[in-house]
RNA sequence: GGAGAGGUUCCCGAGUGGCUAAAGGGGGCAGACUGUAAAUCUGCUGGCUCAGCCUACGUUGGUUCGAAUCCAACCCUCUCCA
């Protein structure tokens, strides 16, 4: 592929590439040597739960293997094993070996859902810091100075409000610095929150005789929220190994404005070529495409068409989930007992205000009554909101 | 070590003896609108055997007819000083 085309394809959506020239200067260079590029990316062993946001960095690793580059999956257990590198979860305990074992195995299985396995070399970084003695790290340590790594923003911040930075802190960019040392990366790629850790293995390496990498950053990908960054901890994720529909559903009620964004960010699309559709229908092939990616191809278009019959023509999902309930003696069950039994509401409180709300059916007629009783038998459908369906059966004694 | 501030419902945050299941905001849920969008508007947002009762304002005890509110001890968090 020409060095134009790459360098376009893979400045996609980038926050910065530092330095500047760098990544051109480097294709060249290994064009020259007839080699493809090493790309490291590290990923935290502590959270094998993938969402979209991780897999912003992974798309970008994907631009590289479809330009003919080498990735280098770096998971870091050497560091998990230690503790959290901000030292703001001190409750995080640190991972043992077998833990980190099995959550590679998990990321795997989920990071090959992008990445050409042909094109990928999964490593760990406890490989060379493992047999680190302590001189070796004080001598690592030596290439850096106090000046510099309070040059780090958060770092530089407590400083100078007189919080505490545990000396140990200092010590996590220098090993995944060290890390680009260890492996030979010609390019870094990660968070845009990571910059200052990616900028300390281009000097590490040149500390040690190397070529300094190519330091890319991506941004943070937003949540649905569209404010925030997509976290699992504020709920505003769309997960790697969500079911299909839920992925497709949850993109949908995104806004327009973050659909771009996330065409920008997860897809190689022209986004011009977005534009110039209906913003439903760039929607929808958003999350056809998203959901393919994850769950194989033919699962987007499956989602898309359940999701168009539930909602455009809002008919009954095809997979209406089904359950029965016992009412004992008394020959019918108040539909509040149902709900709530049934688990499609938390409480009789709330299955009451949904009824209050109009927000309940059975076989397609509003609950108004909140002493409704449903008589044995059925199976009757029960709708509550918008989303959740059952197929209930009401067995007497 | 010294001085101060504070711990309230999912979150933030008001409340300083009864009218408080506890203002306001956020979030969430539902309804309207729509492109199941977003934005907007409206309503709801502790539990139950639901006109009643029970559980909740850091913990434990106390004062009181009555406490989130007053008192005591304890635990925890934060800020300032050394």
């Amino acid at each position: 592929m020409e060095i134009q085309q790459q360098i376009e394809r893979l400045t996609r959506g980038a926050v910065e590439i530092l330095p500047h020239g760098a990544l051109e200067a480097r294709l060249r260079h290994a064009k020259a040597e007839d080699r493809p590029l090493r790309v490291k990316a590290g990923f935290d062993p502590t959270a094998p739960d993938l969402h979209l946001g991780h897999t912003v960095l992974l798309e970008k690793l994907r631009q590289f293997q479809l330009c003919g580059h080498q990735v280098i999956f770096l998971i870091g257990d050497f560091t998990g094993m230690i503790g959290d590198p901000t030292g703001k979860n001190e409750t995080r305990p640190p991972l043992t070996h077998e833990e980190v074992l099995a959550n590679a195995e998990t990321y795997k299985e989920q990071v090959f859902k992008i990445l050409d396995p042909a094109l990928t070399e999964v490593r760990f970084n406890s490989e060379w810091l493992h047999n680190l003695t302590a001189a070796d790290l004080i001598r690592i340590a030596g290439k850096a100075t106090v000046a510099r790594m309070l040059e780090r923003d958060d770092f530089e911040k407590r400083y100078r409000t007189g919080r505490p930075i545990a000396l140990h802190e200092f010590l996590y960019p220098l090993i995944q610095g060290y890390d680009s040392v260890a492996l030979d990366a010609d390019v870094e790629v990660g968070g845009n929150d990571q910059k200052f850790n990616l900028l300390m293995g281009r000097q590490l390496q040149e500390a040690y005789g190397k070529a300094p990498q190519v330091v890319l950053t991506m941004p943070l990908l937003e949540g649905l929220d569209g404010m925030n960054k997509m976290s699992k901890s504020l709920g505003n994720y769309v997960g790697v190994a969500e079911p299909a529909k839920e992925q497709f559903g949850k993109l949908m009620s995104i806004s327009d404005e973050l659909m771009l964004r996330y065409y920008e960010l997860l897809t190689d699309i022209p986004l011009d070529e977005v534009r110039a559709l209906h913003p439903l229908e760039a929607k929808k092939r958003l999350a056809t495409r998203i959901v393919d990616r994850f769950h194989g191809a033919g699962a987007g278009i499956r989602a898309r068409e359940a999701f168009e019959r539930q909602f455009a023509r809002k008919e009954v999902p095809d997979d209406v989930p089904e359950g029965a309930l016992s009412c004992g003696a008394e020959g019918s069950l108040w539909i509040a007992h149902a709900l709530t039994r049934a688990g499609l509401t938390a409480s009789n409180g709330e299955a009451l205000r949904l009824i209050k709300q109009h927000a309940v059916s059975v076989d397609g007629q509003k609950v108004e009554d909140r002493d409704f009783h449903l008589p044995a038998g059925g199976p009757y459908l029960i709708r509550v909101g918008k989303r959740k369906f059952l197929r209930l059966t009401i067995n007497g004694e």
